[in-house]
DNA sequence: AAAGAATTACGAAGATTTTCGTTGACAATA
DNA sequence: TATTGTCAACGAAAATCTTCGTAATTCTTT
């Protein structure tokens, strides 16, 4: 029995993210509830799903409950750790540390409401609020 | 002569960034140009900067110009389009297209100073003022 | 118990990325 | 001109990612 439990330090791949978005978004899940909400999407095979599963697990982005025939499978870590993660990496590797610049980037990438800007406002009011 | 100028719609992977930043700070620059820049930060091979530098060639990431003994590389796309693109495909793939949840995480990771807050403030208004 | 359905385990192929070693061309110089 | 240094070209190995097919296992239903 080799029980190997990492840390999870891994940048999750682009796929290893199709699926952690489903794990997210249903809760734990079983391989072929995960496949069928990629399926919405795209044409996959079910054992890619499982594959990938089996490596997430073997990582430690995921663990699964063995207890049912099925297995259940859960993201190790919550959403708000991984995006923030993924946000960060983003942001160092591309716009050196600069939020702002991300942000010039993300919008000018596509038309913007002026909800999202209000929305942004509000989201700097908040988080300044809370760093003081 | 099988000249290809591809259409140069592909993301580049991480140590192609790395280079594009090279390129993009310094301008048109050799491979041991570009190999010093990036020897400043880790260990890395001539000949393997050298051959990312004649892959991203064929992918039409970068064009050289061979008139000189050492070929000039140069970024095709400008940093502002490439660094657009990886900052939507983040805000697609991981944020649903939500700027403001992107923000949130990115700030979220680190620590930030008043002054950065303010920034974004004053690109809000920028770019609310601009899309009008 | 036998047959069928659902599920996991295993292995492997193909693609892509990352990394260099080696070779040969060319150039500077001793 | 012979030697030494610089560079591009080429090929290839190792690592990782993506995708499935096939086999084995386990459960359910005749």
């Amino acid at each position: 029995m080799t029980q190997s439990t990492q840390p999870h330090h891994t940048k999750p791949t682009a796929s290893e993210l199709e699926i952690l978005r489903v794990l997210w978004t249903r809760g734990p899940s079983t391989v072929r509830e995960v496949h069928e909400a990629l399926s919405v999407g795209k044409s996959i095979g079910y054992t890619t799903v499982l594959k990938l599963l089996q490596i997430m697990t073997e990582k430690g982005t995921v663990r699964r409950d063995e207890n049912q025939r099925a297995h259940v499978y859960e993201a190790c870590e919550p959403a708000e750790k991984t995006k923030r993660a993924l946000a960060g990496d983003v942001l160092q590797r591309v716009f050196e540390g600069s939020a702002s610049q991300l942000m010039l980037h993300a919008l000018a990438g596509r038309p913007t409401s002026r909800e999202e800007i209000k929305e942004l406002r509000r989201m700097l009011d908040e988080h300044e609020r809370r760093m003081r």
